[in-house]
Formats: C-alpha cells, structure tokens, sequence
DNA sequence: GGAGATAGGCTAATTGCGTTAGCTAGAAGC
DNA sequence: GCTTCTAGCTAACGCAATTAGCCTATCTCC
C-alpha cells in the first residue's frame, strides 16, 4: 500500500474545490476520497467526519475571501474602496461558490474557532471601506451589516441562480455600487 | 387501517412548518411521515420524493412571501412602502427560515413551475415600492435585483446566526431601511 | 345495497452514504 | 535492525431515500 501523502490541509483544499465543482450539497466523502485517491475510511485520519470538514472548508473560504478583498481595498479609499471590494467578494463567491456556501450558518464554537477568526478579518476588510465614508461611531456595526447583506445576497443569489430574467448582471451590479455609495453617503 | 385523510397541500404544509422547526437540511422523510402519522413510504403517494418535496414547499414559502410583502405595501408608498416591505419579508424569513431556504437554489422548470409564478408575483410585490421612487425605466430591473439582494442577505445572514457580535439586530435593519431609501433616491 | 375500481395505506427489500472497528504495512527513531 | 506510530485498507453497521408489491378503506355506479 503507498502511503498517499495526506494531511488535513491536502484534505480540505480537495474538498473545497470539490464542493465548487459539484455544489456543497453534493460533496460526498466517497467522492472526495476518490479524487485524493484514497478509500472513504482514510478520509477520516485527517478530518473527524463530515461537519468537521465542512467547518474546515468554511473556514477556509473566509480566509480567502477576507485576502481577497483585503487585496482589493488596499491604497484606495471611498466609492474606489467600495468598488474594488464589492467586486473582489463577489468574484470569489461566484468562483467559489461551494466553499462560501460552507461558511454560511456554521456557528464558531468559540472566539479562537478559525470561522470566527477568519470571519473577523473579512470584516475588517469591509470595515476599512467603512472609513472613507462619515459615519458615526455608533452606526458603523450598522453599515457592516448592511454591506455585507448587500454584497453576500447579491453574490448568493446570483451563484443561486436566483435572477431568472435577462438584464445583464454584472451592469445590475455596478448599479449596485452606486446604489451602496449614495446609501453610505450623508450617513 | 384507519386512512390518515391526507394530500399532497397537507404533506407540504406539514412538511414547511417541519423544515422551520429542525432547519431544511433536517427534515427527513422519516420525520415528516412521522409528524403526518403515516409510515415513510406513504408519503411517496402524494409527493414524487425528496426533491419535489422541496420544490413545493418553496413555491409555498414564495407565495406566502409575496402575500405577505404585497400586504404590507398596499396603501404606502415611498419611504412608507420600502419600510413596510422589508419589515414583512424579513419577518417571514425569520420566522419561516426552513421554507424560505427551500425557495433558494431551486431552478424552475419553465415559466409555468408554481416557482417561478410565485417568484414573480414576490418580485412584483418589491417593484410597487419602486414606483415611489424616481428610478429611471431602464434602471428597474436593477434596483429590483439590488433590493432583493439586500433584504435576502439581511434576512439569511440573520437566520444562519451570522451577526456575531452583539449590537441590536433590529436596530441595524432600521438602518439599513434608511440606507436604501438613501440609496434609490436620485437613482 | 352490493360489486368493482381506485387510491392511500402498509411491510419488505434495495441502495447509497457516513461512520466505526480492527487489521496491516510503511516510515521514523533508537 | 527493532520498535513504534500512523496512514492506509477491508469489513461491517446504521440510517435515510426509494421502489415493489400487497391489502383494504372508500367511492362510484348499477
């Protein structure tokens, strides 16, 4: 028997390009094990079953989706800021929609859990947006939560295939961005 | 054998108020026969299986959407009709999350599919409160896609338990309430 | 009111997936 | 070279979805 070479991190980054392959719903252990090329049980040395994986994947998703638009925020400031960060979500949910699916309603079991951690930091990465634009002190936990409503159920919704008619997307979403820049404007 | 009386409008209902209670991913065909008082293969006589179980109760969770935001709007306008809008529709997801979820990532099979008939008349009920708004004609279609994407991010993200921290939840849509009626102004 | 037809219920059996138990061999350290 | 640990394997179990085939309550029609 040759030893495969596995680890935890191996494991995962298959599962999560799996997932987006096939969808989250149907990333099945005994597919994945085949494309490690390994039999199902083996899976299970490296991962504790299937939510510890999707956990994984989860966590992972967030960890690059806060590069990703951290990437993109960086030297620009206001309607640029907002912009580049709308767009930098968007095209890695869109990319990626398996994993970011896998970061949705999996609760951190804690403040040191990777989901919460890894979700910390994409919204720091939102929140720098937040400071191009006057808003008070005590309404930038509002205007988090309204962004990131607006950009994960654009980003869903579309990966969803949730816009059944014609209108061409990516022009919805620039209307978008000019949408959110006035909302945040004389906030 | 005493017959149970049932058909397939009380298998779904059943079958939504099951998904609300345990989450949509947990409702098991054992679950429901269960709840419904008949053995799991009975079920089979009045829904084609899992996936149409699904389809159906995401037609009921868009029709009753669309009942509830077009009740909400009726009679108010501007302002008025955006708040009443996305009061009722983050209402209904919240306390309907099972059902709405069911309505998500289904594709309809054609322009007749109850879904995408109940889609319809949800999206209808989100464009009467476009008419208070001075929103060019060939900017609808986007603004549409733009407000179910935030009522639908908000609604989820606040299901799934994304809000982490601890700032008032309500308190946050009443700005984001604000933030869209700021942003469909001078659209 | 009875005879047949229909339909809604049942049990039994199959399949597929997640998971556990227990064995085995390869790699790493003395 | 021997021991030890670990990553792999096969076998087996349980549970959920589904199908097949039977049986009887209810309905219709004479």
């Amino acid at each position: 028997m040759p030893r495969a070479g596995l680890d935890p991190a191996a494991v995962v980054a298959a599962g999560a390009a799996l997932a987006d392959e096939v969808g989250l719903a149907q990333l099945t252990m005994g597919l994945l094990a085949e494309r490690v090329g390994v039999r199902t049980p083996s899976l299970y040395k490296h991962v504790g079953g299937q939510e510890d994986l999707h956990r994984r994947i989860g966590a992972l998703a967030l960890s690059q989706a806060a590069d990703a638009v951290g990437v993109a925020v960086q030297g620009r400031a206001g309607r640029d800021a907002l912009a580049a960060a709308a767009r930098a979500f968007r095209s890695f949910v869109v990319e990626h929609p398996g994993r970011y699916a896998a970061s949705i309603g999996v609760e951190p079991s804690g403040p040191d859990d990777p989901l919460a951690v890894e979700g910390r930091r994409l919204l720091d990465a939102f929140t720098a947006v937040l400071r191009g634009y006057e808003i008070a002190e005590s309404d930038v936990d509002h205007a988090l939560r309204t962004l990131r409503s607006l950009c994960h159920g654009f980003a869903t919704l579309q990966s969803a295939n949730g816009f059944q008619w014609s209108v061409d997307v990516d022009e919805s979403f620039e209307w978008l961005i000019a949408f959110a820049d006035r909302g945040l404007r004389a906030g």
